[in-house]
RNA sequence: GGCGCGGUAGCAGAGUGGUUAUGCAGCGGACUGCAACUCCGUUUACGCCGGUUCGAUUCCGACCCGCGCCUCCA
């Protein structure tokens, strides 16, 4: 089966071979690490992760580096804010960024490089570009020179004439600029800044040579996929482009396919702090389960824009409701080494550009089949279910373990015990034939949003 | 000014030159003491105007509307 990713440089989709044979090397642009991740950033990890999972499945070795940007001025400022020193302030956003994303059941990557750890990797990428005649350096400055890339402008598919005409009055003007356009690759510390000794003084990196420089040093001078919002097509991703060529003199292909995610909108606006209309994954999580989030994430195709709304999470929810409802009684672990026409058909979808909202459909579909059928046949189905959903990062739990889970915000509800115990009260009154009274328990419950179910094999509870 | 994206049923969201996406919601039926779950059936679609075609939601052109980016951003 042959993978078709989208590639932003080419605006179509290819075929995906890497570039070594059996291995491939992906690099996702990480958070920085100044507050809780937000919903929007949570998208292109879920996305990439699953996109990670489907590359496992096809290659014996697949590097995937996501990087913890901790050197920052944002990070700076919070910290400043906080009274908190640096190290601690992103060391504790690291540690929150790795306990949401796990809730969202993406994998942790190959590599997690930190800008910090890196420093000397863009000092060598600095000097590099400046002994090639692409930067130069300026009152404690480095800069990029722009113009002397000829290439530059091709991910983001735009002329530097254009983009200085169209933009003058917003394109920062500094006295150590040689043009406009150019951007920074080392700035000066002050001294209550974190700052590092280099060849032009001590000082701090710019944003964008992190990415390059350990791409450069963790994966490859060429790395076959590199991911993001796309909101880092310019300028994040064509500057990495930049330095990450012309560092080689211009000769090495720095990124085979560039993969970018669309945006996240909130109820139709988009997401800006200013507006405040955005959500922490944190504060999601104390609603809903991460399930939900990873699902809701997964409805619409990763390159089209998604509306964050409450209809789509209550949606999400519902639909897994379905899902898992097909997986009671059934075995929960994975089987590696099943085959099956569904499963097939879902890869199929995965494979042609990530198209998760068919492969949800395949879910669907097998939720459809095990509910029409009986016995060893609905055990082996249910089985293709669970692989189905491995392959999403979905259905990884028991569905007890999902029908009874309580939002961590409210712990209004019943507990297990007292809900057994209506049960049996119940059961007891329906055996006398005194319905009022068990339909008057069931009704009691359902306000507490308890659901029962009745079946022959007893009666079966879940949460709302 | 430049570059790019989108408009599909009540909602979300795929896809296709003629034939069911899927989920949620709605309606009818089966099951049930009544429900819930599940199953069966079913109602609402492809922005507007032209063109190509036996046939266009799909291809082409114009138009209308909405949105994003253009050096903080996932």
């Amino acid at each position: 089966m042959t993978i078709q990713l989208y590639n932003t440089i080419n605006q179509r989709k290819e075929v995906f071979t890497p570039v070594r044979q059996d291995e491939v090397s992906m690099y996702v642009c990480g958070p920085t690490v100044y507050n809780y991740v937000h919903i929007g950033n949570a998208r292109p990890v879920v996305i990439f992760d699953t996109l990670y999972r489907l590359l496992q499945r096809h290659y014996p070795l697949v590097k995937y580096a996501r990087n913890i940007t901790d050197v920052d001025d944002k990070i700076n400022a919070a910290a400043k804010a906080n009274g908190e020193s640096i190290r601690d302030l992103s060391q504790r956003f690291t540690t929150a960024f790795h306990e949401d994303m796990a809730q969202l059941n993406t994998l942790p990557p190959t590599l997690e490089p930190r800008a910090t750890d890196n420093i000397d990797a863009m000092i060598e990428q600095i000097q590099a570009l400046i002994e090639r005649g692409h930067a130069y350096v300026a009152e404690g400055h480095v800069l990029f020179q722009v113009s002397t890339d000829p290439e530059y402008g091709k991910l983001s598919h735009r002329k530097l004439d254009d983009m200085i005409a169209g933009a003058s009055e917003r394109v920062e003007e500094a006295s150590y600029k040689r043009e406009p356009a150019d951007f920074v690759l080392w700035k000066p510390s002050t001294d209550d800044l974190p700052g590092w000794d280099s060849p032009w003084g001590r000082g701090r990196p710019g944003w964008h040579i992190e990415c390059s420089a350990m791409i450069n040093r963790h994966l490859a001078p060429t790395i076959d996929i590199h991911g993001g919002g796309q909101d880092l097509i310019f300028p994040h991703h064509e500057n990495e482009i930049a330095q990450g060529t012309c560092c080689h003199g211009g000769h090495e292909q720095f990124v085979r396919y560039w993969m970018h995610n669309g945006y996240l909108n909130i109820d139709g606006q988009k997401m800006s702090k200013s507006l405040g209309n955005f959500f922490t994954v944190r504060e999601l999580l104390e609603q809903w389960p991460g399930e939900v989030i990873r699902y809701a994430l997964l409805t619409a195709h990763y390159r089209k824009p998604l509306d964050w709304t409450g209809d789509l999470l209550a949606s999400a929810k519902a639909s897994l409701d379905r899902l898992y409802g097909a997986l009671r009684d059934g075995p929960t672990e994975v089987d590696p080494s099943l085959t099956h026409p569904r499963l097939e058909e879902l890869e199929a979808h995965l494979a042609d550009d990530l198209a998760t909202p068919q492969a949800l459909s395949v879910l669907h579909a097998l939720a459809g089949d095990i509910n029409k059928t009986e016995g060893e046949p609905r055990l082996a189905l249910q089985q293709v279910l669970r692989n189905a959903g491995n392959a999403l990062g979905l259905l990884l739990q028991t569905a007890d373990h999902w029908f009874k889970w309580q939002p961590a915000g409210t712990q209004s509800g019943p507990s297990a015990e007292e809900v057994e115990a209506l049960i049996a009260e119940r059961a007891a009154a329906k055996q006398a034939r005194d319905f009022a009274r068990a339909d008057a328990i069931r009704a009691q419950l359902k306000n507490q949003g308890v659901t029962l179910q009745d079946s022959r094999e007893g009666t079966r509870w879940t949460r709302d």
